[in-house]
RNA sequence: GCGCCCGUAGCUCAACGGGAUAGAGCAACGGACUUCUAAUCCGUAGGUUGUGGGUUCGAGUCCCGCCGGGCGCGCCA
């Protein structure tokens, strides 16, 4: 079945048409009929502007504009009742007939609902996380790795064949930190600590003595003779390689999984970055200043160019970065998200640059920013300082307050803006928090099964269902929040917001609490009771799958 | 100094492309368990959407100024 929606636009195109036919009127160019939710729910099911869009237009009055487009209404089944409100709006109600089949779509065919074509079959890639393999992820990667998972799950249902990839910046002079940081503690825990000093700005966190221990263990004291410079790519290697393993765990309990895992050290070995150059050369968006080779970004609406090969001759992080987004383009993306940290703003006019100069259009290259965690325990923040070590990681946050609370508090704001995030109160299992909100709903539905198959009471065919006998408010709002679902679904993906389905689990969470507090589903007599299992059933299915898209579990019990 | 983002109830936040009376939760107060789970529900109270202009049938949303906050402005990554 098409969706209701599509079928009112349809309508009302069909309508304005007519109108604008009569009068001689030319529609605007690209006119579209735009279909909202009315803000009060007693006004109908949808609402829709056209009259006072196109008042000005058609040189009428909005009133009486959209009572012509209403008497131009071709006829549709679903269609209740349609009537113009304040200074134009019109207003649809639908047919309890269509929530019946609504009802019996979501119970008969509970994968396809919420699906959409709105990608159309296309491929894109999102790409998330990404720290540098120089130590354990910390609460800001997880927000990243939440948020680009299920902006993922959000494509995948809205038409897009999507991949999840991993970019490992292993390439770079962060790495040789590394390796000279584990090598200090290699020869300070082998008792020399003075012929290898600490590197300024090295990392200091506990786990780089972990990493030395493990080097020693695998390798002995063998190092201790070797000219620093010769051992440390075997400490750089290495780390990277332990440190990786631990971003695998932390990310795979965290139930965040990528496709692909890219390194930049094979962007590199397979030529691309000179090749990438290249191609900027050849097309003429590069030249030569004070001996560095730089990208005439500004070209494309960046405020300076930018360097892509330094004077001594090694190419800048942005150059590798360039030739990466061009590999994606190359491996057949139709569009790219990447996720970022929101320090890294500065950082877009360039990359959008990049990709039009390889061809593409800006807008084929999403940009999430991810603003910062701040961590609360109770009273007090908690600091995070990467230069002292004494960043809070994603492990002890998981470990403390559990997986699905983690996922729900990175996920429930827009990603752009600063999170406060207590742990004291994602931990307390009260209702302050959201997350247990969401999961009692799950719960309690599961508990009213439970006890219908204890009384012998299965749950009845769809054909069962009686929508006349549905008529408290309670369970109309019930309905129509599920009948919300596909455009939530498909707002999220087209915004690339997956904070808005954390509010929709919560809405509807929210609606079925309220259902069942004022109205009783067992023994509320034989017809009555076939009817709210089905309506309950059809929750359950779209609220878990709603969880399902939010990576976050249900509960049997609570 | 320049650029980007933000400013909504005491607190944390919603408000989908400009739409109708700006919504939730928490905190406060008062109520509801003989019931499929009270981790729930119902009610009360709380607002000049930072501020001053502008655009129009209509502005939290768009434009300009100002105030306040965050971030960025490397031949770093």
């Amino acid at each position: 079945m098409k969706d209701i929606d599509e079928q009112l636009k349809e309508l009302f195109m069909e309508a304005v048409k007519a109108v604008a036919a009569k009068r001689g009127v030319e529609l605007p160019e690209g006119f579209d009929i735009f279909l909202e939710r009315p803000r009060r729910p007693e006004l109908g099911d949808w609402a829709t502007t056209v009259a006072m869009q196109l008042a000005k237009t058609f040189g009428e009055r909005p009133f009486d504009l959209a009572n012509e487009i209403i008497s131009n209404l071709p006829q549709n089944p679903h269609v209740e009742h349609i009537a113009v409100a304040g200074p134009g709006f019109i207003n649809i109600s639908l047919t309890r007939e269509w929530e019946a089949s609504l009802l019996r779509e979501i119970l008969s065919s509970p994968e396809e609902y919420g699906r959409s074509d709105l990608g159309g079959g296309r491929r894109v890639q999102v790409e998330f996380v990404s720290a540098n393999p120089t130590g354990p992820l910390h609460v800001g990667h997880g927000r990243g790795a939440a948020v680009g998972d299920v902006t993922a799950n959000i494509l995948a249902m809205a038409g897009w064949r999507v991949e999840r990839e991993y970019y490992i910046n292993d390439a770079g002079l962060q790495m040789e930190l590394l390796g000279r940081s584990v090598q200090s503690r290699y020869f300070e825990l082998l008792g020399e600590p003075e012929k290898a000093p600490f590197p300024e700005d090295g990392y200091k966190g506990d786990y780089t003595y972990d990493l030395a221990r493990g080097i020693i263990e695998a390798e002995g004291d063998r190092f201790l003779k070797v000219r620093l410079e010769e051992s440390l790519p075997a400490f750089i290697t290495r780390s990277a390689r332990e440190i990786l393993k631990w971003i695998k765990k932390d990310l795979d309990d965290f139930r965040v999984h990528f496709d692909v895992w890219y390194s930049e050290k094979a962007l590199y070995e397979k030529n691309l970055v000179d090749e990438t150059i290249s191609f900027l050369r050849n097309r003429g968006y590069t030249y030569e200043k004070d001996g560095a080779l730089w990208f005439r970004s500004t070209a494309f609406g960046d405020e300076k160019d930018r360097v892509l090969i330094r004077s001594n001759g090694s190419p800048t992080y942005f150059a590798s970065d360039v030739a990466y987004h061009k590999d994606k383009f190359d491996r057949g993306f139709d569009m790219v998200v990447d996720v970022w940290g929101a320090d890294h703003h500065g950082y877009i006019p360039r990359m959008k640059a990049a990709v039009q100069a390889l061809g593409r259009s800006p807008d084929d290259l999403k940009i999430l920013l991810i603003q910062l965690v701040n961590l609360f325990s109770g009273e007090g923040q908690v600091s995070m300082s990467k230069r002292s070590g004494e960043f809070v990681t994603l492990r002890q946050v998981i470990d403390e307050v559990g997986v699905d609370a983690t996922r729900y508090f990175f996920l429930m704001r827009r990603c752009d803006s600063p999170l406060d995030f207590d742990l004291e109160l994602a931990k307390r299992a009260s209702l302050e928090n959201p997350v247990f909100y969401v999961q009692y709903a799950c719960a309690r539905i599961n508990s009213i099964f439970r006890e219908a198959a204890s009384r012998g009471v299965c749950l009845p065919p769809v054909e069962a269902l009686d929508i006349a006998s549905l008529g408290t408010a309670e369970e109309r709002k019930l309905i129509k929040t599920l009948s919300t679902f596909p455009e939530e679904v498909e707002g999220a993906a087209g915004e690339l917001a997956p904070h808005r389905l954390v509010n929709f689990a919560y809405q509807l969470a929210g609606d079925f609490h309220v259902f069942y507090n004022a109205n009783r589903v067992l023994g509320a007599g034989e017809s009555l009771e076939q009817s709210r299992l089905l309506l309950v059933r059809a929750t359950q299915l779209v609220l878990e799958k709603t969880l399902g898209l939010l990576g976050i579990s249900i509960p049997e019990r609570m």
